[in-house]
DNA sequence: GTCTATAACGAGATAGAC
DNA sequence: GTCTATCTCGTTATAGAC
């Protein structure tokens, strides 16, 4: 039992929901209703039920923080992604999962982490900015792979480089988000999903 | 020449490019690329060539500034519109023009104020709320009425609510700047933006 | 691993002279 | 209308006890 936890404490980020995940938790609830910058050590703190400094023991400047909130929630998107890929659903069900995966953010009054992040760029120390772009060239990535394949198999439509529409995509969804949330209406974000899909679905 | 320089001084708000034009034209720059949070006094201070003291002078509390910057970015992207309005171009040309203004800013490597505004909405003073959605509000009116005007003459092609697609519209604009400019690169948001004009603008 | 205490700085805002 | 000076508060970060 001693010895349990002698184990865990002699970790520097232990894979049970302990502090450094609670920390965490809250950190990117903050950061995506609020903004990184609009998120401070003592907000969080005060949830997870801690100290400041007991903060700056787990991740000892908020540059390290900002990175591992961006990494971690990219690990999580792409593990979801992971399994709409292994389902055997077509082009538009995929789309349409992909799509939920930004909705479901949305229902919980958040905008997307690297969305928000991506509007304070400017202000984000190097490390973080890194890590966000990972996010959005593998969220290309994918979703390029997606749409080439729908119109190969002929159930997307779209004219000129699947990447450009892969860019499209995205950008509206983020916009979209970032919309509704102004209007505290997520049927701003299903209006404007809704049109997107429609016009890659091909007919019939 | 006394007199005259005491009649601009008696007002609050002088019309001529003087002392609170320019702290409007610096903290609006600032809020475009830094956000409005990661804005201050003594920022826009030290590029004025005045004291925070002088600012507080103009603009009593932030948040009135941060009012004043929204509403003055509303009166001239609108009187922007007025004039694509009073062009006797067709739909198309009207859309394109449209979205070169959200170009224009973008090549400032600056975002739009209001998209920048909205990411930061939890954290804003409840006047600037307000007066973001109305910059919103009159959007999405105009896109909506030049929307269903060229569905009637039949150079413009969408499915739907005119309402809806204007909102997808907007939301890809904002979206695409936002994304754009954490590449470094305008591209992105001209491929995307491409993409939303070939698909609403009818074939032929 | 977590605490108390505090350093060091920058923020928005105010007072009062000129 | 603008200045200097200052106040108060919140921020990130550190030191050192336990």
């Amino acid at each position: 039992m001693s010895a349990l936890r002698h184990e865990r404490a002699s970790r520097t980020q232990p894979d049970d929901p302990t502090t450094a995940t609670r920390i965490l938790d809250e950190a990117e609830r903050l950061a995506q209703t609020r903004g990184f910058n609009g998120l401070s050590y003592a907000d969080v703190a005060a949830v997870v039920g801690t100290s400041k400094a007991a903060l700056h023991y787990h991740f000892s400047t908020k540059a390290d923080l900002g990175r591992a909130l961006i990494e971690r929630y990219t690990e999580r998107f792409f593990t979801a992604l992971d399994e709409i890929e292994a389902s055997d659903a077509a082009a538009p069900e995929r789309l349409q999962r992909y799509v939920r995966l930004y909705a479901d953010v949305l229902k919980q009054d958040r905008l997307c982490l690297c969305g928000m992040l991506a509007a304070e760029y400017t202000t984000l120390p190097d490390p973080m900015r890194g890590a966000l772009r990972v996010f959005f060239d593998r969220n290309e990535v994918w979703l390029t792979d997606l749409l080439e394949a729908g119109r190969r198999a002929g159930t997307l439509r779209f004219d000129g480089p699947a990447r450009d529409s892969a860019r499209a995509l995205m950008a509206v969804l983020e916009g979209a988000m970032l919309l509704a949330r102004a209007y505290g209406d997520t049927k701003h974000f299903d209006a404007a999903a809704a049109y997107l899909i429609r016009e890659v679905t091909a007919a019939g």
